[in-house]
RNA sequence: GGGCCUAUAGCUCAGUUGGUUAGAGCGUCCGGCUGAUAACCGGGAGGUCAUCCGUUCGAAUCGGAUUAGGCCCA
């Protein structure tokens, strides 16, 4: 007779191999057949509605490592709150405008030779964010992410555009919005604005002024009685069409400075930089006067090496000792520097230079040249004013454009601002940060601290692919004309035809017939050429996409890179534009890092497409590593780590594969044993699982999904698969199939197994659906189950501390036996007997209560419990000081059936190789 | 240069309010099994807790500095 037909050997067609390139796209249009992500909404939700409001990625590339984990932590988080109740409507979206995809569109042109129009521009920008929308969409779907794909919200859409618009009116009728300088790099061969993504830097030669500037006023007697006429700052510039702009000189308040005395002249100038100028200058006689320190500098006015104009003496900590005299010459219209701190000490914004590059009448006597002649004549103005110490020509890096490849220049330019600190703005908005949980915790001082100093928002651009600011001026006398009566009847058309139409259509079909200039009643108009700044577009997302009740929405969850960006624009226009915040609460996490650390970077070389993960192992490895990671700082990701992963995957996989296939004859309405009647060991493993789902729960309401991933696996391995899966096999195998102890460890690993299924289904969401169909469960998808509620009951704590000292012994046991075996003694544990000899009277208790357990416990043929120690070998294994362990060959004949030794092999005479147990198994049967 | 953050075995993570010899799993090495089999089980080796200084009887843990890396600014 072959006894192997008599045991019941495990059996599924779950493979061992997921193959999950190709699985994962089964079950995903199986999702996308029954239409799960509508089902999920349509489905009972007792727990109310959770809100996670998708941050828009932008559309111009294919998504990557970064973009997959933020939309698969998103797809988590969803996941997670339907299982435990809640109606979550997920609604994905997409940022279209904005410069990226504008440069490239006219690069493209640029390439052809042609010059499009701003329509033409528009139209083309938007065929390719829509591509890429397009191409998008479909990788996040491959990612297993369940969401609204078909309602999915876009930037550049009708609707979202008159939005945007709508919100920017809002702020319009409550005063937010203001005309205000700006200063900013400017092309004056392109004539347009330019961003700091638009700029290149590369050498430049420039000129290299030193010059002096005379004392005028010293009220603190700074150069103490030194002969005034002889006094003088010495200062540094590269640029000398700035010097018509000059309005200060700043010193840097914690620099220490000297004043020299060089033929009779006396200049000050920073210490450090003394030696290096006054070579420069080729000085070599000089005495150093006095030393003082930058603040003591406070009250000093220079006089401007060229206008009869004051030059005052200002601090500031922008100075740097690198280069120059550590006396800054200070335009406040020509740099961001010079700017920010003209505004702080009140100087008027000086910018004498039209966008043609030509010097306006401001410059006095060098109007109407361009700046390359500017150059020249300030040279000349210096030299007869005799302000001029040297004239020389250095290289350095200078900013270019990144179209005509010139260099660009800086000048001050009036735009379009929201002021923050308007109607207390300010203050709400940090009051909603501090009502606002942050995860990390420690994230908040970022949001915080950016929001407390930030400057007033300049909303507009000098671009074309956006959303245009629905102002005009009148062609007469400029003033420009922001009026919500305007604004309501542009919205009104855009909101039939898009925002192209604010480009195709004439000024005059935006306005009344008889609308006229309140300042010049002049009949003649323009459009606004500018578009608004598209962190506008982004910061509006909550209102054009969520209702109102939805708001603030329960979570944001973005890269920490956001708290300056979406986090802080969704708050700004919240506040301003409805007095409420966007979201309840913000998660952030970090960015991808390769197996070194360093920032993942296309142009590096060193990026991970999330395509190619999941080509080669599927997207549910992808997910694992996103579970597996601490996102809440930056992520690693490599070649090894996904080793690591995809050998986690398998080990989980087998875990699964092995449940089931000793689950095939399980009927879970006939066979089902309750906790209370199971084995010991079949409660413990349930004591055990209820500590792992406690864990997991925790863990996923604190999104800490590695620790969801640390504990599902640990107990797969440590518990499960070495410890009672191996110990159960026997039992499962060799006892009759119907018996009563069969049931009852089937009984509880179809627990775990459902419910391990359920808890890693929004992780691994394809093989967790795998197992699902195998379970032939009531819900039709694993998404449609319920979060399993920890079922108090069975945990018995009791047991628990019992079977941990049952595992101690076990693990000495082991060690024994290894000893053995690689003395060659044994080979298979079955082949063992192990005698035990507690000095402890506990322990000895335990090992006499448990006597029946002890060979399963260790997998060995016989166990025998030792009253003495007169018995024991001399090579005996001592373990934990209180227990001796002997190992020796097991007596009797090796069953052919169970293949424990046992005396009683042999005695049966029908089955002769069979021992008492399995004769009586297979007769029952037979 | 400034703000915020990170640093524990090759990898992913533990390490409670400072308290013995810093843990787990994986990987690696060695071995067993061949009834989870491109699986499964066992055992061993692996760490100056980034570095330095300090506080303390005692520091991975507290403080300071440095280094490396990240994000955001300048």
């Amino acid at each position: 007779m072959n006894y192997k037909d008599t045991i019941n050997l495990p059996s599924t067609p779950f493979p061992m191999k997921g193959n999950l390139p190709v699985r994962e796209l089964e079950i995903q249009s199986f999702w996308e057949e029954i239409d799960v992500y509508e089902k999920c909404l349509n489905q009972p939700s007792p727990k109310g509605d959770f809100i996670l409001h998708d941050g828009p990625p932008y559309s111009n590339e294919e998504i990557h490592l970064g973009q997959a984990m933020n939309k698969i932590l998103k797809d988590i988080i969803c996941k997670y709150r339907k299982l435990q109740g809640y109606r979550v409507p997920f609604v994905p979206g997409w940022d279209n405008h904005g410069l990226p995809i504008e440069r490239e569109i006219i690069q493209q042109f640029q390439k052809r030779k042609e010059k499009p129009t701003k329509v033409k521009i528009r139209e083309s920008c938007r065929k390719f964010a829509h591509n890429f929308v397009d191409v998008q969409k479909q990788q996040f779907k491959r990612l297993g992410v369940i969401a609204d794909w078909k309602n999915s919200y876009l930037t550049m859409s009708k609707e979202y555009e008159a939005k945007i618009l709508e919100i920017f009116l809002e702020f319009v009728k409550k005063g937010y919005i203001y005309r205000g300088l700006r200063p900013i790099h400017w092309c004056t061969t392109c004539e347009t604005a330019l961003a700091l993504a638009e700029i290149e830097y590369k050498d430049k030669k420039s000129y290299s002024l030193w010059m002096k500037f005379p004392l005028r006023k010293d009220s603190k007697g700074v150069f103490q009685n030194l002969n005034k006429e002889r006094c003088f700052a010495l200062v540094w510039t590269t640029t000398p069409w700035t010097i018509p702009a000059n309005l200060a000189l700043t010193f840097h308040p914690a620099f220490d400075y000297v004043i020299v005395e060089v033929d009779q002249d006396y200049y000050i100038l920073a210490k450090e930089l003394l030696k290096t100028t006054l070579s420069e200058l080729q000085i070599e006689n000089y005495r150093v006067i006095k030393e003082l320190k930058g603040k003591d500098t406070d009250g000093l006015v220079f006089k401007h090496p060229i206008f009869d104009r004051d030059s005052i003496a200002i601090l500031g900590r922008f100075v740097t000792l690198e280069l120059g005299t550590g006396v800054v010459h200070t335009a406040p219209g020509h740099g961001r520097d010079d700017f920010e701190i003209g505004i702080k000490y009140n100087l008027p914004i000086l910018s004498p230079v039209d966008e043609k590059g030509i010097f306006t009448k401001e410059s006095l006597q060098f109007s109407g040249l361009n700046l390359k002649d500017g150059d020249k004549a300030v040279i000349e103005a210096l030299k007869k004013a005799k302000t001029l110490l040297k004239e020389d020509r250095i290289t350095h890096s200078y900013p270019h454009c990144w179209r005509c490849k010139n260099p660009v220049v800086f000048r001050t330019t009036v735009q379009w601002f929201m002021k923050i600190d308007h109607d207390r703005h300010r203050e709400r908005a940090l009051k909603a940060i501090e009502n606002t949980k942050w995860f990390p915790s420690e994230s908040i001082n970022r949001i915080k601290s950016f929001v407390e100093s930030r400057p007033d928002w300049c909303l507009s651009r000098q671009k074309t692919w956006g959303v245009g600011i629905p102002a005009f001026y009148c062609k007469n006398c400029s003033e420009p004309v922001l009026d919500p009566h305007l604004i309501e009847k542009v919205i009104e058309i855009l909101k039939n035809e898009g925002s192209d139409a604010w480009y195709t259509k004439d000024v005059s079909e935006f306005l009344p017939d008889d609308f006229k200039c309140p300042k010049c009643r002049s009949k003649d108009f323009e459009k606004e050429k500018d578009i608004l700044d598209v962190w506008f577009d982004s910061g509006s997302s909550h209102l054009a996409v969520l209702k109102p009740n939805e708001i603030p929405c329960d979570v944001y969850i973005e890269g920490s890179d956001q708290h300056r960006g979406w986090f802080n624009t969704s708050l700004m226009v919240g506040i301003g534009a409805t007095g409420k915040p966007p979201y309840k609460s913000v998660i952030t996490h970090g960015f991808t890092l390769d197996e070194k650390g360093y920032a993942m970077h296309k142009s590096a070389g060193n990026a991970i497409p999330p395509q190619k993960i999941v080509d080669k192992y599927g997207a549910d490895i992808l997910r694992l590593w996103v579970a597996s990671s601490n996102y809440f700082v930056d992520v690693n990701c490599s070649d090894e780590i996904l080793h690591r992963i995809k050998d986690a995957y398998r080990k989980i996989r087998n875990t699964f594969r092995f449940l089931l296939g000793n689950l095939f004859d399980f009927d879970r309405k006939k066979d089902f044993v309750p906790y209370k009647e199971r084995t010991e060991i079949d409660r413990w493993i349930m004591h055990k699982f209820t500590l792992c789902m406690k864990e997991t729960e925790d863990a996923y309401e604190k999104y800490e999904f590695y620790k969801v991933y640390h504990s599902v696996y640990n107990f797969c391995v440590i518990t499960l698969s070495s410890f009672y899966l191996d110990v159960s096999k026997d039992r499962l195998y060799t006892y009759g199939a119907k018996s009563k102890k069969r049931r009852s460890a089937q009984s509880s690993m179809y627990e775990i197994l459902k419910n391990l299924a359920i808890i890693l289904s929004p992780i691994l969401s394809h093989t967790s659906e795998e197992v699902w169909k195998l379970l032939s469960q009531q819900e039709e998808s694993v998404l449609f189950a319920t979060f399993p509620k920890v079922n108090e009951a069975n945990l018995d704590y009791g047991l628990a501390e019992r079977w941990e000292r049952l595992l101690n012994v076990r693990d000495g046991v082991l060690v024994a036996l290894e000893k053995k075996r690689n003395e060659g003694l044994i080979g298979n544990s079955l082949g063992a007997r192990v005698s035990l000899f507690a000095e402890g009277e506990d322990l000895k208790t335990l090992l006499n209560t448990y006597k029946d357990e002890l060979p399963s416990i260790f997998i060995v043929s016989q166990v025998a419990l030792l009253e003495d120690n007169s018995s024991l070998s001399a090579d005996v294994y001592k373990h934990n000081d209180e227990l001796f362990i002997d190992v020796q060959k097991a007596k009797g004949g090796k069953c052919e059936r169970c293949w424990i030794y046992s005396e009683t092999v042999g005695k049966n005479t029908q089955h002769p190789t069979l021992c008492e147990k399995c004769c009586k198994v297979v007769c029952k049967k037979g």
